[in-house]
DNA sequence: GCTTGACTTCAAGTTGACTTGAGCTTTTAT
DNA sequence: ATAAAAGCTCAAGTCAACTTGAAGTCAAGC
């Protein structure tokens, strides 16, 4: 497949297939001229860095698990990121609840409220950067193959 | 308060209380010569800064909720936000369950594993622009520097 | 055989949330 | 009184994951 082709059945832009070959996320096959072909598993490999990048990994880290030099530092990573999910998941749970809580509180500031207060404190054990924002109106979903 | 005690006390450096103060989400109360003062309820202003940044608000969109216009502009903000992370949470719920399939899975090629291909599909479903890298290691608690 | 448009490379730009550095001023401890 | 420690401002740098732009190449259709 060309370029397009994969473009088109990923629902990834050119530059960023591009971009995943220079970081060695996937590979051509090979060239037809200057143009890059491809496989047509790419397509799963480039789903499973989806997965991974939903998941939290970084493209460094997805690039790792594939190039993992023994067959069980595979498993034991996914085991570790699987339990950094379930803590993840805890947090963010507490966060909805806090934020519905808000969303009803009756106090005058939120800052009166002890149950937002107590919400506060979790938020506070659990302070990490968290980047930039995502921009979900930039993908446009459903583009297949024509 | 001086900085440092806000700093201290909110586990931020000054740099950014700096940077929050310019932005707006904080204010300092006065001066003393050149030196900010603090109030000490900064602090609790702080912590719902990092609620916000925690549930995945941006700075933007947390000024803004300080700032909001109506009293319940607020409220639909945050259950819409509340509904986003149930979505979150549950998609992040399916990639630890196939993160911890994947681990156990003893198909050759996970590719080869309807189970984790199941999971690719939800994957995909859920793509979107995942910025960069939490760095957790990089946030001392309580570390101060002398 | 020539245009055209998809492809190429490489460098530089973007975004959000900060951080760092240079060069000053002020407070505080000796 | 003086020097170090802490603050200050403002500009520029950083990071990750891409995107964009310029300038060139080339396969294919007419």
């Amino acid at each position: 497949m060309d370029i397009a082709e994969v473009a088109k059945a990923s629902g990834l832009p050119a530059s960023t297939l591009r971009f995943y070959e220079e970081k060695g996320l996937i590979q051509s096959t090979g060239r037809n001229g200057l143009r890059r072909l491809f496989s047509a598993n790419v397509i799963e490999r480039l789903a499973l860095i989806s997965l991974g990048r939903s998941a939290g990994f970084s493209l460094d880290e997805i690039g790792e698990m594939f190039t993992s030099e023994g067959p069980d530092i595979n498993r034991a990573l996914l085991l570790a990121k699987a339990d950094e999910l379930d803590r993840t998941i805890e947090e963010l749970a507490a966060m909805r609840d806090g934020l519905r809580h808000a969303a009803v509180c009756k106090a005058p500031s939120h800052f009166e409220c002890p149950k937002f207060l107590r919400l506060l404190r979790i938020a506070g054990k659990n302070r990490f950067r968290q980047p930039n924002k995502l921009k979900e109106n930039k993908l446009k979903r459903g583009g297949q193959k024509t």
